[in-house]
DNA sequence: TCATGTTTACAAGCAC
DNA sequence: GTGCTTGTAAACATGA
């Protein structure tokens, strides 16, 4: 036994945790007084303290190294985010009660902060649901179907904790993908050695990844074959060009057990009435998960109940609009762009938008900058061609080019792609290359707060959420 | 034999 | 209170 421990020891070094051996795992996660201690703005590293504006190499190195992605250069999965506030839902730096050890459930004042590492941490259970984790895997595998080893061998190589848990967990994966119908199997070809079939999302179950999240809706049976709701026909169209959510699946958000959340009273109070982009103390909670509609977002926006976006938590609000805008846009195309919220694996989608990533092979590279450019392409897009040429007589930015966005030069999509939206548009618009936009964009070193301004403009020109939520 | 996959059962937490 | 979601455990079948 001791040998066994010495060799996984050698493979896993992190593992080796002085007096946690057998000590109870720390379940305090499941608190959220950490919220009492945690700040968005003191977890944003945009803000001073940061590199510092007009640095974004540097910016991006910090906010990589202190989400806990894999630097540049290494090929292994990377392990979620544990400090992405918008990914996770888990703060950044977790007060000393949610990790000090098991004895005390009591919060206490954070002390120095602890970076809490799934990678690395054996005490601490991600707060990830397994079907979050099945999905993290298949996405971090970049194949359209994994086995079931692969899914395993994933998670336990960025999941500290389970590497040092019971086996059964691998039984509740098992038991997630055969009882999740969002999981399709796919039958290994009779030409193909190996063991067991292979997995995938079903397509048809796609937008169960609203923002990233895995949100099992409380649906009726019959959601997914009636044609008559608007969640259906929306849904059509967030899979049109969506074969596998693998190329779109977000993991901002987490789906684990709600008795992490504070007072249930309070947070659906704050949900009721309060913005879900204005991170009051009492609605942090979803914010941070990513649990809030996209229609709420637009509606406070619009709707001028929030001004600006500096108060916001402006991961969580930005990847979502990418990301929602992302796959609302997707249209028929089969290169469906994966969802600038995405953590991992920037090489296929970020790397369409590589004048923003500065080519990070994992990460949120670009991502405030490339979800604001998203979005904002958006709200031109729905705008009425008149109504925007009345309002915008002369593009702000070249990145905004809407007829661009028309011809499907869309950032985020593939270059030469017909354009499959608003097919009737006239061919007589001037283009201007893309290439020569990406050199302008680049040239231009477009700040957040200077994307917020453009992002208000726009939605502040658009009058009411219905406008929007029509055209989607 | 073991990994894989399916199914059943139960409990806890939560939304409605 | 009811139903849903999630997690856990277990039994069983299948195939490499």
């Amino acid at each position: 036994e001791r040998e066994r421990e010495r060799q996984w020891l050698s493979i896993y070094p992190e593992d080796q945790v002085p007096g946690c051996d057998s000590a109870p795992l720390d379940d305090s996660l499941t608190s959220l007084h950490w919220l009492q201690n945690f700040s968005i703005l003191s977890a944003d590293p945009e803000r001073p303290g940061g590199a510092g504006p007009g640095c974004p190499s540097s910016q991006h190195h910090l906010y990589f190294k202190r989400l806990g992605f894999p630097r540049a250069g290494t090929d292994s999965p990377s392990s979620p985010p544990a400090g992405d506030t918008a990914a996770t839902g888990m703060p950044l730096y977790l007060g000393s009660p949610v990790t000090s050890g098991s004895e005390s459930t009591v919060p206490i004042q954070a002390s120095p902060p602890v970076e809490v590492d799934y990678k690395t941490n054996p005490k601490v259970k991600p707060p990830y649901s397994y079907a979050s984790l099945i999905c993290m895997a298949m996405e971090a595998s970049k194949q359209p179907k994994v086995t079931l080893s692969t899914i395993y061998n994933w998670i336990t190589e960025n999941f500290c904790y389970y590497r040092h848990a019971e086996p059964s967990w691998q039984n509740s994966i098992r038991h997630n993908l055969s009882l999740n119908k969002c999981f399709k199997k796919v039958p290994r070809q009779k030409d193909e050695p190996g063991k067991g079939g292979f997995w995938q999302i079903d397509p048809q179950y796609a937008d169960m990844f609203v923002n990233g999240i895995f949100k099992r809706k409380r649906l009726s049976a019959n959601h997914y074959s009636s044609s008559s709701s608007s969640n259906v026909h929306r849904q059509s169209k967030l899979v049109q060009g969506y074969p596998a959510i693998q190329n779109g699946c977000l993991y901002q958000g987490v789906s684990g057990k709600r008795k992490q959340l504070a007072s249930k009273s309070g947070n659906k109070a704050a949900r009721a009435t309060e913005s879900p982009l204005l991170a009051t103390e009492a609605n942090k909670a979803d914010i941070l998960r990513g649990d809030f509609d996209l229609a709420s977002v637009f509606d406070d926006v619009l709707g001028g109940s929030c001004s600006t976006f500096e108060d916001l938590d402006i991961n969580t609000a930005l990847s979502s609009l990418g990301c929602e805008m992302e796959v609302s846009l997707q249209g028929g195309r089969q290169h469906a762009a994966a969802g600038l919220g995405r953590w991992c694996d920037g090489g296929d989608v970020l790397g369409q938008s590589q004048h923003v990533s500065h080519h990070q092979p994992y990460g949120y590279a670009g991502l405030s900058a490339a979800s604001m450019e998203c979005a904002v392409n958006m709200a031109e897009l729905h705008l009425p061609q008149q109504q925007q040429q009345q309002q915008h007589p002369q593009h702000q930015h070249p990145q905004l080019d809407h007829d661009h966005l028309l011809q499907g030069h869309h950032p985020l999509h593939g270059f030469d792609e017909p354009a499959t939206l608003f097919p009737e548009q006239p061919e007589e618009a001037v283009l201007q290359p893309w290439e020569e936009i990406k050199e302008e964009a680049q040239a231009i070193p477009l700040t957040l707060d200077q994307g917020f301004g453009l992002c208000e403009g726009f939605f502040t020109d658009m009058q009411t959420w219905e406008r929007v939520d029509s055209y989607l």
